[in-house]
DNA sequence: CAACATAGTTTCATAATGCAACCACTGGAG
DNA sequence: CTCCAGTGGTTGCATTATGAAACTATGTTG
């Protein structure tokens, strides 16, 4: 077998997630998506990618609970591809990507839109993160640990 | 031409990133950066790759400059890979997955590790967006704006 | 029902991936 | 200096993924 590796039954959650948007075209999906696009012409004339690489996509995150297929919405007879809550999680990842290029770009005057705090149209700040008790930590500040193990039954 | 999509030339600046590091192995290549490692050899050895694919995404990333070649560190003839502040500056991306994870994964007893506060050993709370001013930031609350147009010269 | 739009699937060519084998250079041992 | 294992790749070949275009099956409109 010489497939392409499957990150399935890594242990690391970093792996894991790229296992079910690490690809092309996955990410720009739910983008469009967060963007309030449903069907499949509009995910297709919007990104302008081949329609059986769209059908295998937005087939795979169906089956990865991200996009979930909804009767309607505007009376007629096809279908939606609507984001699940696990679908809107994508969020952070895509502000961190988007900051990324934000920030180190080599060419930040081809980046065509800033995403910006809708009462002041201030850019947002760069993601933070913090410990439970509201201290901004810095990378230097954290390490992974193993996960505790969770016994698997009686309470 | 037939080639995959390049998202080169695109306004997006997720589409931009994805660019750079929207592949199957560059975002576990950073990671493992990230840990410290710097060779060849352990990178492979540690994420399991073929040698070939792991050259051309070395040199990618060189190219892109997230790694940088630096002559030695050990004293030997060898060349290392080490990161780059832009390549440092991933860091949220990998947080953001991982968490994406930790919170939408089917099967969380599968994951490894989690990514806790050095201080406390508590995990880290979810990457938060906020305004300049400091208010908590919802999707909702964000918008896009077109980046203001830079004067290309004259002061 | 004719004509058109939507949402795909199929076909075929090309590019990317993965494994294994091969090669060049390094660093020591003798 | 020579031999030889280890490091850091490259090359060749098979398989898989991607992409453009053509085709199909419904739905929808006049």
């Amino acid at each position: 077998m010489v497939k392409r590796t499957s990150f399935e039954g890594d242990g690391c959650p970093i792996a894991r997630s790229l296992e079910a948007i690490g690809d092309w075209w996955s990410l720009l999906i739910i983008r469009e998506a967060l963007f309030g696009l449903r069907r499949f012409g509009e995910f297709q004339s919007k990104l302008g990618m081949a329609k059986n690489i769209l059908s295998v996509r937005l087939r795979s995150m169906v089956d990865h609970g991200i996009l979930a297929l909804a009767p309607a919405s505007d009376g007629s007879a096809y279908q939606e591809y609507v984001l699940t809550p696990k679908g809107r999680g994508v969020y952070p990842i895509l502000v961190a990507l988007r900051q990324w290029s934000e920030e180190f770009d080599e060419h930040p005057e081809q980046i065509a839109t800033i995403l910006v705090d809708r009462a002041k149209g201030r850019p947002v700040k760069k993601l933070e993160m913090r410990a439970e008790d509201g201290r901004l930590l810095s990378p230097a500040d954290t390490m992974l640990k193993p996960r505790p193990a969770s016994r698997r039954r009686s309470a």
